[in-house]
DNA sequence: TCTGGGGTCCTAGGACCC
DNA sequence: TCTGGGGTCCTAGGACCC
């Protein structure tokens, strides 16, 4: 066994606790976070677990059991929660310069150079910390491999008497808990690999880690291999303490409603090549090609379904908002059909771009080059713009929003204020 | 009669994650 | 009426090359 100390602390019911941070009404009572367009349940407080509410409910179906149990709904904040991480990510560098940002709520920390005896003191002093200075309650596993610091986690969340903390490099608590935890709560292993696994006879995280790798290689893959050699504490899955460059990027959007109309579906993949093109220059990245997909909805039982998917290519890399608004409504030209009777409903639609490079690293084009001199000091300003007055203070006349109602723009009737990154919905305190 | 062997690249689809 | 969005990695199979 390697005598690391990888890490991993996450949020508790991070978005619900986000919006806790500032609201005190919201202590002790159950609490959800509905996924965008107001969708369904993706945050829940162990208050709101308790009433069954599981994750990815439709809210649809779960609306009236929260009237009539008195459980606080909530739109998500991204912006807020988006903040809120950065903030607790700033805490745990205090602790450790070695920090790898996981996901928006959960980090892995290399606590390595603190000596075994201290190490379960140090995260009780972390969690504490993160708790005075952001308001955020977390929980805090720690073992040898990543896989192994991720078990911790979910221990030191499950079993109350652990208060938050649970260390795997512990020899005793390692044997104590492998042969106590269902397999299916190992990182990696979804429902697919499960029922594999079941049909092999695996039950504990125990049984999991004592089986032959090579041939769960067979059945797994290499990722099935390397899940069993870090369980037995050999680490395949290295701390990235530097972000590795986005391959890709997506905005994809349900409608808050159906759309039926092509004025309305050009719209919407305009505002989402906007968003893209925000996304790509915020990380200096380019793309030579955009694909644009929309469909309908299978939810849609009696309706006729459609999905279409079409790439666009450019001439050079770019992320000119105007020249990807350009190949998202080619793309909609391209593909669109006049509607039957009864009509195709369309439920989402998105623009997808892979294989992103530095733009300052693509190859010009020799034919058909576009005026990167011009563009890049307009999307400045334009980013510039709507950095100062918010976003979409200023779009690009194509974009075609100012015409048309925005039936298909996304919902958020529950959404608290961005109270930490918006002067205007800064929270008030009363002091008698 | 005997019908190679090894490599790369690309794509689609599956699986999994938060 | 109403069912999220955005990623990564892996494999298999086909095309192509020498």
């Amino acid at each position: 066994m390697s005598d690391r100390a990888i890490t991993l602390i996450d949020g508790n019911s991070f978005y619900c606790s986000c919006e806790r941070v500032f609201d005190p009404k919201l202590a002790g009572v159950p609490v959800i976070v509905l996924s965008n367009n107001d969708g369904c349940a993706i945050a829940r407080t162990s208050e709101a677990k308790a009433l069954g509410i599981k994750m990815g409910a439709p809210w649809f179906q779960i609306r009236d059991l929260c009237r009539s149990e008195g459980v606080r709904v909530f739109s998500s904040n991204y912006t807020l929660y988006g903040d809120m991480s950065a903030r607790t990510n700033a805490v745990y560098r205090d602790f450790t310069p070695r920090v790898e940002i996981y996901s928006i709520d959960e980090s892995f920390l290399d606590l390595s150079d603190i000596r075994e005896r201290d190490r379960v003191e140090i995260a009780r002093d972390l969690r504490a910390t993160v708790r005075a200075w952001t308001g955020i309650p977390t929980c805090v596993g720690i073992g040898p491999t990543k896989t192994l610091a991720k078990l911790a986690n979910h221990i030191a969340k499950k079993v109350p008497e652990l208060d938050g903390v649970c260390d795997l490099t512990n020899p005793r608590a390692y044997d104590h808990w492998l042969c106590r935890i269902a397999v299916e709560e190992v990182w990696g292993i979804g429902r697919a690999s499960l029922a594999k696994l079941e049909a092999m006879g695996v039950d504990t995280v125990a049984d999991l880690r004592d089986l032959d790798p090579r041939p769960v290689r067979k059945a797994l893959s290499v990722v099935g291999e390397r899940i069993i050699h870090e369980l037995r504490g050999l680490s395949c899955l290295p701390l990235e303490l530097v972000p590795a460059r986005r391959k890709g990027c997506a905005v994809t959007r349900s409608f808050s409603g159906r759309v039926t109309e092509r004025a309305m579906l050009e719209q919407a993949v305009a505002a989402h090549a906007t968003r893209l093109g925000e996304k790509l220059r915020r990380e200096g990245l380019g793309t030579n090609h955009v694909s644009v997909f929309y469909h309908t909805s299978t939810h849609d039982r009696d309706g006729p379904q459609r999905s279409v998917s079409t790439t666009v290519s450019l001439p050079e890399a770019t992320n000119d908002t105007l020249v990807l608004i350009a190949a998202a409504r080619a793309g909609v030209a391209r593909t669109w059909r006049a509607q039957p009777d009864p009509p195709w409903r369309y439920s989402k639609a998105g623009v997808v771009t892979v294989d992103l490079l530095p733009l300052a690293q693509t190859p010009r084009a020799l034919i058909g080059q576009l005026d990167r001199a011009r563009s890049g000091p307009l999307m400045a300003a334009m980013d510039a713009c709507n950095l100062r007055w918010g976003r979409a203070s200023v779009v690009p006349g194509t974009a075609g929003l100012a015409s048309s109602p925005k039936d298909w723009s996304t919902k958020f009737e529950m959404r608290s204020p961005r109270y930490t990154t918006q002067l205007t919905e800064l929270p008030t305190a009363w002091a008698f």
